[in-house]
DNA sequence: CTGGTCATTTTTTTT
DNA sequence: AAATGACCAG
């Protein structure tokens, strides 16, 4: 096999070890990639797939499904790279999410799920609304069932494809059978709006693949080759999908590192990987352990962090990198501090080493920490982003125009339309809208429905039937643009890209949610106009990402069967807009925070360990390394989970090529409440040799800084300090303003300026940092 | 029916 | 520290 690679003349000399071209050559049957941390697993996996192409394998064939939709884009932006473009080579190739995968199939097979394919996707906030409405409906105290409880169990279930029903039959206990009465209101409040959460993209698909043989064989014909990377974070229904579609051919790779499994709270099974060779007993098994990324200290420091997880097979971590600079342990006052002395750091390394924004990262376990963080990086004016996708999405201004675009696509989400049938205020309040939920209920009917028939319902005042009428009137007018949109095909693809940004312009201006922000000027409505005027250039940006697949469903002949080098045919029809507006939706349910990474903005990245997964930067700082924070309070009862968090950390560490500062507040404000931290455990688990550590909690001079905070910047610190540190060479005596005289034993011009080790007679050894304790010289 | 204020509460990570 | 929710006045 290896012979054939190099004839094609894809893979040779691409700079691949023998290990990774075995990966890559290999062709049919069962394929288990270890892939150690920084071990080039991408490259391994998008070389592979040109590989197949290049071997013959028509791209339709061919099925990725990654963790992320940036991972996602970015395995299809290196794929094109390696593949000559002139002949469409990757044309009907699908790399997506399990998610979007799945979400796609369920439009398209809706009717074999006994779904309408007009359905809405719940996030996160839909779902908590969704299960505190079943709550009630059951009548039950939301005291001691919480929907936050409630949903992680239904989540959990979901996760092991048990259904409602399911459920409900094993359920032997007061809380689980409580829980499965919930998980059936929910479920049927669900199927009532025509929605999906998160879960149900992949239980349903799941169980379509399995119910529905027709299906299930005509998915396995289009995709003969199947591949899953971060297989260490798949759940057990994504496992059942998997392994659904590559029952027959076995054409099966899967790309993954157990170190590296930290979604277990979320239901992922790292038995999926660990046990693949059972489940595939003619599986090859590739183990990539180089790394290529980090320097050797780095990777030491991981190693001896991970080696003591009891549940784990052990694996050699090398490199080739050189020894490289030892990371830092550094202790500080309280987070503000922590936060300064991670930007001398950074600062340091931009100025002194030319290391681009870009290149570093912060790391935190909680999204809390970042508040913090933001505010000295704004301060300091250094570029930063936050890496949460979700975030613009988030917007109570947005969320109340997509939930207009929602509720226009599936008119039988009654959830969304409570969402803007009062935003703007229009007159409809609760006991009207009450008055028409009961007569809704009552006639079995959509929300939407009765309104349509506002007169015929009981006990509503003219007024408030005239603004219902006067709202069903807008929404179907919107409703026509959509149907004539449907019948006719469009002729221009020009014209009819921006007919969907017209649409959503004309949504919000004709909603009134618009005119609700221009009336008051002050700078909070500005800002919202603003998030609006942006949600229209996103929709006349946002291109319809499954071209392939709709000329395959408009077009008589399959797409395996069409000519390759007629790509014209495939642009004639753009989507309806419906089509578009739902494909849109979509994209928008399922973004991730890791998606809104990029590297082209030229700032420091702040994220979660979790987020930074499948990441590398040159220099990383890890915030927060406490009792408590990593590992968190919640995972310190059971084992597993702590193994959980020491990989979260080990994770955290290999995304650093060449520097890594790992950082503690000596008190952290956490909920508003002040508090002592204690050194993370998973510190005291890495030896003196691989780590400098320095603590400044106490003795730069708490007055200074506490009293001060602010009229000394760091950059004034970072000079102070270079001059300083000529002025106390080794050996020069020096007075404290608390700890008085002392004598100079060693000066480091170390991480974030310099600092000196100095013997006082009063307190001992001390290491301080220059630029914060106010030191002076004594002759 | 609307829009304020006051009190209470935060389970970590997310598709 | 911030965000939700309950409660109340207009």
């Amino acid at each position: 096999m290896a012979e054939n690679t190099v004839s094609t003349g894809s893979t040779a000399g691409n700079g691949l070890t023998e290990v990774q071209q075995q990966a890559v050559t290999h062709l049919d049957g069962p394929l288990l990639v270890l892939a150690g941390p920084g071990s080039g697993k991408t490259t391994v996996v998008t070389h592979r797939i040109a590989h197949l192409v290049q071997q013959g394998i028509p791209p339709w064939h061919i099925l990725a499904l990654t963790f992320t939709n940036k991972a996602a884009g970015e395995m299809r932006e290196r794929i094109e790279t390696l593949l000559p473009d002139e002949q469409h080579h990757q044309r009907g190739l699908t790399v997506c999410t399990f998610h979007s995968f799945c979400a796609r199939l369920l439009r398209r097979y809706a009717e074999f799920a006994d779904l309408s394919p007009q359905y809405t996707i719940y996030d996160a906030a839909d779902q908590r609304d969704a299960i505190k409405k079943s709550l009630s409906s059951v009548e039950l105290n939301s005291k001691n069932w919480t929907p936050a409880s409630i949903g992680g169990a239904i989540s959990n279930a979901k996760n092991q494809l048990l259904d409602a029903e399911a459920y409900a039959a094993q359920a032997g206990d007061f809380y689980t059978r409580t829980i499965a009465k919930v998980y059936t209101a929910y479920q049927n409040l669900l199927h009532q709006n025509n929605a999906l959460d998160f879960d149900d993209l992949l239980l349903i698909s799941a169980k379509l693949l399995s119910q529905q043989d027709e299906v299930c064989h005509e998915l396995r014909m289009r995709y003969q080759y199947l591949l899953v990377d971060e297989y260490q974070d798949t759940n057990h229904t994504q496992f059942i999908i998997a392994h659904m579609l590559a029952a027959e051919h076995q054409n099966i790779c899967v790309v993954g590192d157990p170190d590296q499994s930290i979604y277990g709270w979320r239901g992922a099974d790292i038995r999926n990987i660990l046990e693949f060779e059972e489940h595939f007993p003619k599986a090859k098994v590739i183990a990539l352990g180089e790394n290529f990324r980090s320097t050797s200290y780095i990777l030491q420091v991981a190693d001896e962090i991970i080696q003591h997880n009891q549940l784990r097979k052990h694996k050699e971590l090398f490199t080739n990198l050189g020894e490289g600079e030892k990371p830092q342990m550094v202790t500080c006052v309280d987070e503000h501090h922590e936060a300064e002395m991670i930007i001398d750091e950074f600062r340091r390394r931009h100025e002194n080493d030319s290391i681009a924004w870009k290149d570093m990262a912060v790391l935190y376990r909680i999204n809390a920490l970042s508040r913090v963080l933001e505010n000295v990086f704004r301060q300091e004016g250094i570029p930063y982003v936050i890496a949460r996708g979700t975030a613009f999405y988030e917007r109570k201004e947005i969320k109340d125009a997509l939930a207009y675009l929602r509720f226009l696509a599936n008119p039988q989400d009654n959830l969304t339309l409570n969402r803007i049938i009062n935003v703007p205020t229009r007159g409809i309040g609760k006991t009207s809208w009450n008055r028409v939920e009961v007569n809704a209920q009552r006639n079995q009917m959509s929300m939407w429905q009765a309104m349509l028939q506002a007169g015929r319902i009981d006990g509503l005042s003219p007024r408030a039937i005239k603004a219902l009428t006067a709202f069903s009137k807008m929404v179907s007018h919107w409703h026509s643009i959509l149907e004539t949109s449907d019948s006719k095909p469009q002729e221009d693809p020009v014209i009819h890209a921006g007919q969907f940004a017209d649409l959503v312009e004309r949504v919000i201006r004709e909603s009134g949610l618009e005119g609700m922000h221009q009336q008051q000027k002050n700078e909070e409505d500005q800002q919202r106009l603003a998030n609006l005027a942006e949600l229209v250039s996103a929709a006349a940006e946002f291109s319809y990402p499954f071209q392939d697949e709709l000329a395959e469903m408009n077009s008589d002949t399959p797409l395996a069967e069409q000519s390759v080098d007629n790509p014209e045919k495939m642009q004639a029809n753009l989507p309806p807009l419906r089509m578009q507006l739902q494909a849109y939706l979509e994209s928008v349910a399922l973004v991730s925070d890791a998606d809104a990474i990029d590297p082209s903005l030229g700032a420091v990245t702040l994220m979660t360990l979790h987020a930074a997964k499948g990441l590398e930067y040159e220099v990383i700082a890890m915030a927060g390394m406490e009792e408590g924070l990593l590992p968190h309070m919640n995972s310190m009862v059971e084992d597993s989970k702590m193994e959980e968090e020491r990989r979260l950390c080990f994770v955290g560490i290999t995304r650093a090529k060449r520097s890594l500062l790992l950082t503690q507040a000596g008190t952290r404000t956490l909920r508003g409440k002040r508090e002592p931290t204690i050194p993370s455990r998973f510190l005291r688990e890495c030896s003196a040799d691989t780590i400098m550590r320095a603590d400044f909690s106490e003795d730069h001079g708490g007055d200074d800084y506490l009293d001060t905070p602010m009229t000394h910047t760091s950059r004034e610190r970072q000079a102070d300090c270079d001059v300083s540190a000529g002025e106390f060479p080794v050996g020069c005596m020096v007075r404290h303003p608390k700890f008085g005289v002392g004598r100079v034993e060693g000066v480091m011009r170390r991480a974030r300026g310099s600092t000196a080790r100095i013997y006082f007679e009063s307190v001992g050894l001390k290491t301080l940092v220059l630029a914060y304790a106010k030191l002076t010289p004594l002759s």
